[in-house]
RNA sequence: GCCCAGGUAGCUCAGUCGGUAGAGCAGCGGACUGAAAAUCCGCGUGUCGGUGGUUCGAUUCCGCCCCUGGGCA
């Protein structure tokens, strides 16, 4: 392929909650001209710090990174919104003559960046409660069994017992007078128009990392989690049901607010539900191609990471 | 020491009127297009505490032993 116009570079940082993901990326950042660029959709939260892991604020005074603290835990965001914040952060950065680090562990929303989204509607609330309370008088099998009349590829992709893509494709239908399954099928994959160096990072085996969240989470509760939740929970515009108060952790914390745990089970919960997180996005990861796998306590395994990154960015 | 209740999957427990057992949770694998830290799907062999006995056959019945609770001394 002559003569094609270089494309910009980017690197993608990438590997299941607790890996060291972050400080990967802040060691990277050191040593090149990278700026970093979240990639998860509970750092977007304010006031959502001790138990999404943030960094904390000297850290990010040391090693900024983009698209954390960008909505109220009020609000939502998408892979939609996520790409979109993205593409014009990576285009500031690429301008400026450095390189976009982008680090984190939301796998859909690298797959909407690299390979886009289909041209769909945005949520809406207002159908979306209605469809709720449809549901709640039919149930949700029935909502299927409509589904399959109005768009039967997408009812045969969904299960039955799956509410919130039986909703989805309800709503698209309902917005756009079109089936999903017809809309999706209309998007073609363009191609990235940055280059990717992808990497990987876990521990290995497995029982290293279950030992990382469960450490992890008894230092979240030292550094004052339940605090956190609680004053999340004192604010009184915050409900259980919204995307960042069902995060990992929030979730189990809430509920022991309200005395439906004992902190016992709060802590047992809140460390599976960690370990089922890892769980998922390593299924998106086992599916990555050409990705470099760097496991976290491996130094001779860091250096070649460095190496590669030296490489892939003298091109 | 005696009495009672237990000892079955990693955990909590159900069950087998004698034909070698199954739920929830955990774990593992998978799916994934504007909620994705979400939502959903699939996967159940474990000396049925040990040991002797009865029996064609014992995790199940009987004896003894061990362990854990609780009670009485």
């Amino acid at each position: 392929m002559p003569n094609r116009p270089a494309k910009p570079p980017a690197i993608f940082l990438m590997g299941p909650t607790a890996s060291g993901k972050t400080a990967l990326a802040i060691e990277l950042r050191e040593r090149f001209p990278l700026d970093i660029v979240s990639v998860d959709s509970a750092l977007v939260y304010r006031g959502m710090d001790i138990g999404t892991a943030k960094p904390d604020a000297q850290t990010l005074a040391r090693a900024p990174h983009a698209l954390i603290d960008i909505r109220e835990p009020t609000e939502n965001y998408s892979a939609a919104e996520f790409r979109t914040d993205a593409l014009r952060v990576m285009a500031r950065i690429t301008a400026g003559g450095r390189v976009p680090l982008l680090a984190g562990g939301t796998m859909l929303y690298f797959k909407a960046l690299a390979r886009g989204l289909a041209p769909l509607p945005a949520a809406n609330p207002g159908l979306r409660a209605r469809i709720e309370r449809e549901a709640a008088e039919v149930g949700w099998r029935t909502m299927h069994a409509g589904l399959a009349d109005k768009d039967p590829q997408a009812a045969a992709r969904i299960h039955p017992n799956d509410p919130q893509r039986i909703q989805r494709a309800l709503e698209v239908i309902e917005m756009t007078g079109r089936r999903l399954s017809e809309l999706q099928q209309t998007h073609e994959e363009r191609e990235f128009d940055y280059r990717v160096l992808r990497l990987i990072v876990c521990p290995q085996p497995r029982s290293v990392l279950h030992e990382r969240i469960a450490k992890r989470f008894e230092l979240m509760l030292g550094q004052g989690f339940l605090d956190e939740v609680s004053s999340l929970r004192a604010r009184g515009d915050l409900d259980r049901d919204m995307p960042s108060m069902r995060c990992v952790g929030y979730r189990q914390a809430w509920a022991f607010l309200e005395g439906e745990l004992t902190r016992a089970e709060m802590v047992s919960k809140g460390v599976a539900a960690t370990r089922q997180l890892a769980k998922r996005q390593l299924t998106w990861l086992r599916q990555e191609s050409g990705a470099l796998w760097y496991d976290s306590d491996d130094s001779e395994a860091r250096h070649r990471v460095f190496r590669e990154v030296a490489k892939f960015l003298e091109n």
